[in-house]
DNA sequence: AATGAATGAGAGTTCATTCAT
DNA sequence: AATGAATGAACTCTCATTCAT
């Protein structure tokens, strides 16, 4: 019905509104230097409402980090499923919308290396398990792409997993590189396809 | 001559006791999760013994960190002043060397990654500048060895800042990779020395 | 209008409690004898609760002090305000006064006299230059209270400024005297109105 | 025997050494501003030694107070005691010697003032005690003054005792003003004059 | 239903005193 | 006998969460 609906998107709405004020903090202060009134007070929302949509501040950190990776998942899973498209073009694509997904993500991806890194994992076990997965999700995507390109008899056969290892972090380091960098456009694409060069044709001479 | 007097020799051993408890523990639970209560109980040192060798929590983590970083840091110093080497063999040591350092100092990588991760930045700028000054000059070594590689003919002329820091990650990945697998020593070289070779030959087929 | 809302006045009036209970602790103990544990136990407040209208121990110190001091001084401004009264009433009102004020706050007084006494000028420095200012302005109404005398042919041409230092001291001295004496008020009237008169009169004969 | 006597001798110059310091850094700091290890590190003289001659801070602290404050007493006993000495005199030279005594000792009146306070009457009920004690001795001596000029038809018949303790006030307060002027000896001459001749002939014309 | 004031456990750190050397 | 390193109880203050309004 349209009373509930309209309520449901209202809370949606409100839900977001948080997340994006919580985020910004979480980024700059960290984790344990942000204090649920200062998300309160920042985001306009009373402490008592946070709470009905958030069951705790962890909670809220589990949200965001989830979320957010997700959202870099399911783009990177459009990329693998195309059809029509070669293995290196996908690689090449999926190179192209991590650096992308960085620029536009900057704060939530120092919250989501954090996580990674695991250094809160007896703290907030699950959120470190569950991000893993999906860090092992996107791998796998990758290690598809590889094992269609190595059948299409576009790669060498190496282990179809440890490239995608090694593909996965060389795209995450060109990425994170972009955040500490005055590139334009074209120098950041210069510099990814040239990295993208280097990893598949080798850094070798012969 | 060694004069170091048995009350030296005495603090130096017991701060390094603390150091190792706290390092433990900050590796489990992160620095907010640890209480100095804990290092004191689980280290058997009294708290206020503890306040005499470090001025508080956060130098203690400041130092815990540093100090390792600064061992793998002349481990790679090491390496690259290597005069006889060429600059091919001088990577796969270095990728050796990092993955083993990774495998004996585990709990201590977790907490240099994160300190990488900038996630507390506000909280311990100065350690982070720091760490990721020491970060820089690895970064820097591998450059150089590239540049010598690209000057004997071994590698192709891309730039080498950008070779380094695709090297500096892939080797970082394929050790952090070995905290989780259950290698002998014999997969681990397979692995190491495949990945290399995936990084100097390219993984497509011409 | 006395638009002072509900919650307002609650606030007031648990300031003012808490605020009584912690001057009859410091009164008691001094301002390191003092815990804020103690605070919350004696005044029934939760701990949380009094840093919600404190900042902190020494922040409750300082209110505590200047806000006592201030009233004693808006006392002798009144006094010295009034326009058809002569130097020498003026002079035994504020003594009276003064006494008076002793009498039913004695436990705050013991702190105003600490201060003034310098002794953690450096802990508190800021309180104790404005307990000074305060009891320089005070001296100073009796000093224009002497001017007035002066001009009008009741005292005699001493300086003004001196004479109001001893007056001031001697009226501290007779107040304080009050706390440790059990004197119904028949006998307070009778020692200030002799204390008084030796001053205006002399100790000497002629 | 001489041996134990150069012992004795030794000590009791130790135990000043300690003192001195101290009272410098209590006098700074107050006496919870001050820690063992400061006088400790002031003095020269380690904490175990320290502990040998003071059983604790707070005796310490007894010790100073009390034997600054026997000093002056003596002074005024000296005084007192004169034979040929009118009570006028004897009034006008205790004045002078608690100038004096003030000015050079600036740092135990501080001190002394804080105890007479009774703010830790509490934590140090027996030296405040004492230092009643002394006080009260102090007036007393004046009261004999008093009394004696009374009886050879100096002073007015006001009660000794009450005449007493103004002038004693009467005489810190005018000491007290010392330490924060500038004033040559002979303008503080001038002054002390000024306000024992107000104190005798009184403010009032006639 | 929505709010935000109230709560109190638990954190890091200090320092008077002791006592093994 | 002289030392000063070692001790640990006790301090002030913070903040996630609750629940009365």
């Amino acid at each position: 019905m349209a009373t509930i609906s309209r309520k449901e998107r209202d809370d949606q709405r409100r839900r977001q509104e948080i997340l994006n004020t919580a985020l910004s903090i979480f980024a700059a202060k960290g984790f344990h230097g942000t204090t649920m009134a200062q998300i309160s007070q920042e985001s306009q929302y009373p402490l008592g409402t946070i709470y009905k949509y958030f069951s705790g501040k962890q909670q809220m950190y589990h949200d965001l980090v989830l979320h957010k990776v997700q959202e870099l998942g399911l783009i990177f899973l459009e990329i693998s499923k195309e059809k029509e498209t070669t293995a290196r073009q996908k690689l090449l694509d999926s190179l192209f919308a991590k650096a992308r997904f960085y620029q536009s993500n900057d704060e939530v991806i120092r919250i989501y290396i954090s996580e990674r890194s695991n250094i809160d994992a007896v703290l907030m076990p699950k959120l470190n398990q569950k991000v893993n997965k999906m860090h092992q999700k996107m791998v796998d995507l990758f290690q598809a792409i590889f094992e269609q390109g190595i059948r299409d008899g576009e790669f060498k056969a190496y282990p179809a997993k440890e490239i995608a290892i090694v593909f996965s972090d060389i795209a995450h380091s060109a990425s994170w590189a972009t955040l500490f960098r005055e590139e334009d456009e074209e120098a950041l694409q210069q510099r990814l396809k040239m990295i993208f060069e280097m990893f598949t044709q080798g850094v070798s001479i012969n």
